[in-house]
Formats: C-alpha cells, structure tokens, sequence
RNA sequence: GUCCCCAUCGUCUAGCGGCCUAGGACCCCGCCCUUUCAAGGCGGUAGCGCGGGUUCGAAUCCCGUUGGGGGCACCA
C-alpha cells in the first residue's frame, strides 16, 4: 500500500471524495422491484441490431416494474469514436420506440457519457490506491508482449497476475523513482482472487452458474500519458452502474467470463453488485457453423439496414421478441408486442438471424394495414430513400391510395406483395405515369409470341375496348380476343395441341397485363384497369400497337 | 493454451419425468384455385448429436464426449 500523500499526490488536489458522488446521486425514489437498466452504445459505428435487442428488453421491463432505462454513451475509447455516431443512435431508438427515459441531456444522474465523467472515475480510483486495492503500473508494452508471448510458450493462461504481475509487490521506493522519473503508468486492480478458486453466482437468464474465480490484474485507468485520464470499461460500468443506481445490466454473453472480476469490483468498491443478465449473441451463418453477427461484414448488422429497407418497425420488434421469448412468436403481433418480456424464457443459445422469416413477417403486417394507414408511412420513408418516388405519391395522393387498395381493401385475403416499404415502387410504381415506361412489341417480356401478333392483338383491343365493372364482363374481351386470334382457350387445351396456338388465353392475358404494367406480374388485371382508367389503358396497349 | 456459455426438423422455436410413435411458424415439395404474380385452401418431407447412467418410464435429470459460440486488450 502506497503512502496516502503519495496517492493524492497523483490526483488534483480539488477531487471530490467518494462520499461526494454518493451525495450526488441518491438512490433513485422507485418501488420495490423496480428494475432499472441501462444500454451502454459505444460511437463507434452505427447501432447494431443487437443494441436494439436489447434496449427493447431494458426498457420493458423498467416500465413494468415502475423502474427506468437510460442510455449511458460508453465512450472511453477515444480512437475509435466515429462522427455522427450518436445522432444515428437517437434516429434508431425514434424508429423503434425504444428511446430512454435518461440520457445525454435529460436525467439526474448524468454526465450520460462517461469521457465527462473523468473526476467521478479518479475519486474511485484513488480510493482504491488509499486502501491499496489497487496499484500503479509502469509495465510496459514491449514487457506486456513478452509476458504474453512467454506465457502462450508455457501453455499457461495469459493475463497479469501472480509472478507475471511485475508491479503488484513492488517496494514504494520503486515506485517513486518511476514517478520522479516521469514514467507513465496505469492504475491496476489488486484482485483478491486466487488461481484456482471457485465462484459461484447467479445470472438472470441462465441461472446459477459456477466459474474460475478472477485472479487477474485488470487495468483501471489507462495510462498517465493521455490528457485526460480515462477509465477501462470494466472500472466505469461499476462505478456508473452503481451511481446511476442501476440494478439489471442485461448484455451480451461475451461478458459472463468477466462476471467474476467485476463482482470483485463491486465488492472492493463497497458497492452492491446489480443483477446481471447475459443474453446469447445474435448469429450468423457461416460456412460450416456461425458466428457474431458482425457490423462490420454483415449488412444485416446494422439497424439503418432495416429502415433503409422500409421494415416497418412493428415487424423487426415482433420479430425480435420472438427471439427473446419463443412464445410471443406464437401469438398474433399485437398481442406479442404487448406481452411483457421475461428473462427467464430467454435462450442460451444464439439465434441465426432469418431475414426470410423477418419479410414474411412483414409481409404479414403490412397485409393488415388500409392503404389510408400504409401511404403516410410509405411517404415517409420515400422522402429519405427514394425522392422520385416521394414526389410521385405527393403529387397523386388519390391514384396512389387507388393503387394500395387494388387487392387489400374489400377482399378476404390482401395481397402480400409488400414486404416492405422499399418493395412498393417495384410492386406498384407502374400505376403511375411518371414512373411507367410503354412498352414495346418485340420486347422480351412478351416471350416469344410474334410481334406482329401482339400489335394487331393489341390494335384490336384498343379499337374495340369497353369498360365495365364487372370483373367476368371486362376479363371477357380478353377472351374474347384470345379466341378471334386463335389462342387456346385454356391451358388443357394448348397443352393438347401446342402447334395449334401461339399460347392460351394465359399468354393473351400476359400480352395485356405487360402492356398495362411492364411485367409478367401483377395483381388481377381488371381491378388493376379500373385504377388506371380508360385513358390509360388505351394509351399503353396503343403503345404496344405501334 | 486456458476459462465460460450453449446443443429439438434446413431456420426460429413449444416441451422442462408418462398427456410426445415430439407441437407451431418460416423455408422446401405436391395438389387445388387458375388470366400472371401475390395470397388462400388441403396435404407432405424433415428433428430430440453420440455413449453411458438414474428411473417402471427420459427430449426432459446426472456423467462423459462431440460439435457450435464467446472471453483471456490501456476495445467496449
């Protein structure tokens, strides 16, 4: 243990004393068994799907439980801090409802982003170095790397501890003369561990569980050589979680090894420890197994993915939950979205991300919304990712609202040829003029029936059209048609004699239905005539004509 | 190397000692519908990794193994 004066020596002289911190920030006025949680993003890129995963559970079951959820911006690794990170933070938790309660600039517990919370983390610090829970280092990287690269040849676990941990034991006089030298160092937890140990603990998802007690020296404050002193994740959250009084850290998995060592914190830090729930890590498939879905290789990663896309929020949450509690996948979605969220139903195991599902799913939604409800949201999203198309819907709100009812309103099945808001422009972009290009005789979407028939078939129906309102009526000068120009009458019979037809009345519908559209598919062709109107009509298949 | 977690159809899962010759959804296949596509209806293929043990009885509990994921950074 370090002389007091010596310890204080290292800090400004004005630091506040723990018990300040403590005075600072209360425990919070909420009821029993109230939880309060927290998502702790890092700016270091675009907000991964899995932080939504989370925030969705934090903030459900701060909410039903009385509790809060607040954002902290973890934000320690000055690096690799990227612009414009935090403001996509705010438009993902928008999209998906899962905006805090606290965050940077509204809440009582703040600084919420921890490069502005150096002097809570020195206090901390410092105290830790006055009982001697903790020491200075001056161990270099070039001594690290050889310890590490030692260690691997010797097959030992690699870390600082026992002999590997050069200045654990040191004498105080060694210490000053590195001071006196200027030699920069980090602050170390002294870990109370011993190699071999056993811990036992609980976690929220998976129970009791039982692990090598921590017997590494985790570094707490990075080095005396930067400008401003910062702490390691592990020494933040602890300080952070407890002065922001939260109590459930739900987080990935790949911090349940860690769960020992920070519980000693906890310990040494005299603070109560939070219950701590490690969620399975979302997946994706690889080659022979899977692995961390990766913001970094894998689109699918990343939350502006999904809005890109035009995923309507309602699907990625239903979704998600289903994920979380297998059960919420087996009811309907609004029920599922209603549902509270339990730990304990979740998995242990990572889940393959299934975009398939997830477009069914959508597909599914969206076939329950009017075009009244869909066009707006539709709009919305045009506005960013596609302005052509924006402007399209803008200009013709009627037509696009005729367009969306074709097949949804007035029927017992919808259509589900929208997935997605970014589907509508290839599904029904035809409806408008501006955004349709006439087709022409010879073209490949025709296949292969001649040209000459299709421009005499096409002339005919111009000359000849009639509108109606009934659907066999309007269909019927199709079929009629089909027959004056030798076409099957169904597919039974061309199949009988194929050399007898250019086609069946399916291929005389085509001619139509490409004309009217510019592809092989689409909805029912007379509900789709009766949006487009006469004027239309004759002026696309007159194109076809020639 | 070492330390943790996990393991039901291709995928996500229901199941938690007998109600399971294992249920649902997506995917895939077939039929119907048939003017295309999208839907819809009916049907189908497909699973408890392997080996021990406990038990009258195991997908379910225990042990081992195999496989998968993750940690061991002054990244978070």
């Amino acid at each position: 243990m370090l002389d007091r004066a010596l310890v204080d020596s290292l800090f400004p002289a004005d630091l506040p004393e723990v018990d300040h911190w403590e005075r600072r920030y209360p425990p919070r006025p909420v009821p029993e068994g109230a939880w309060v949680t927290r998502l702790g993003p890092s700016p270091t890129g675009f907000v991964h799907i899995g932080g939504i995963y989370v925030a969705m559970l934090d903030k459900d079951l701060a909410h039903r439980t009385g509790g809060r959820f607040l954002v902290r911006i973890e934000d320690t690794d000055q690096a690799r801090e990227v612009e414009g990170a935090l403001a996509q933070f705010a438009r993902a938790f928008e999209y998906f409802g899962t905006q805090p309660d606290e965050d940077d600039g509204n809440g009582d517990y703040g600084p919420y982003r921890q490069s502005q919370r150096s002097e809570i983390y020195l206090s901390h610090a410092r105290e830790l170095l006055r009982r001697g829970l903790a020491y200075l280092c001056f161990a270099t990287e070039e001594e690290l790397a050889e310890n590490r690269r030692l260690q691997m040849e010797r097959k030992v676990p690699t870390g600082y501890y026992g002999g590997w941990a050069l200045w654990r034991d040191r004498d105080e006089a060694d210490v000053r003369a590195e001071l006196e030298a200027g030699r920069p160092y980090v602050v170390r937890f002294r870990s109370p561990g011993e190699i071999g140990a056993r811990v036992e603990f609980d976690d929220a998802i998976r129970g009791r569980l039982s692990a090598e007690d921590n017997y590494n020296d985790v570094v707490i404050i990075k080095s005396s050589a930067n400008e401003v002193r910062l702490p390691t994740y592990h020494f933040a959250h602890a300080v952070d979680d407890h002065l922001m009084r939260v109590n459930l850290v739900i987080r990935g998995e790949e911090w349940l090894p860690s769960v020992p060592m920070h519980r000693q914190l906890f310990t040494a830090l005299g603070f109560e420890i939070p219950t701590y729930a490690h969620i399975a890590l979302l997946q994706k498939q690889i080659p022979g197994g899977k692995r961390k879905l990766s913001k970094r290789k894998d689109p699918e990663a990343g939350v502006d993915h999904y809005i890109a896309a035009g995923y309507p929020a309602e699907a990625v949450l239903y979704y998600l939950r289903g994920l979380a509690n297998g059960r919420l996948a087996e009811q309907p979605l609004p029920e599922a979205l209603a549902a509270p969220l339990n730990l304990a139903e979740c998995g242990g195991a990572g889940p393959l991300v299934d975009l398939v599902k997830l477009e069914d799913i959508s597909a599914d939604y969206i076939a329950t919304l009017s075009g009244e409800q869909i066009l707006p949201r539709l709009a919305t999203w045009a506005a960013e990712f596609d302005p052509e198309l924006a402007d399209v819907l803008g200009a013709d709100r009627d037509l696009a609202l005729a367009a969306l009812a074709v097949e949804r309103e007035g029927v017992d099945n919808p259509r589900k040829d929208l997935r997605k808001w970014s589907d509508f422009r290839g599904a029904y972009g035809f409806f408008f003029p501006r955004l349709f290009e006439p087709v022409r005789a010879g073209d490949e979407r025709l296949g292969a029936l001649p040209e000459q028939l299709v421009r005499d078939f096409a002339a005919a129906f111009v000359a000849d059209y009639r509108d109606s309102d009934d659907s066999q009526e309007w269909f019927g000068q199709i079929r009629d048609l089909a027959a004056r120009f030798g076409f099957a009458p169904n597919a039974k019979e061309y199949k009988k004699n194929p050399e007898g037809y250019p086609g069946s009345i399916r291929e005389a519908s085509q001619l139509i239905r490409v004309a009217l559209t510019g592809s092989t598919r689409s909805p029912d062709l007379f509900s789709m005539a009766r949006t487009l109107g006469r004027d239309e009509i004759l002026r696309r298949v007159g194109a076809l004509a020639g």
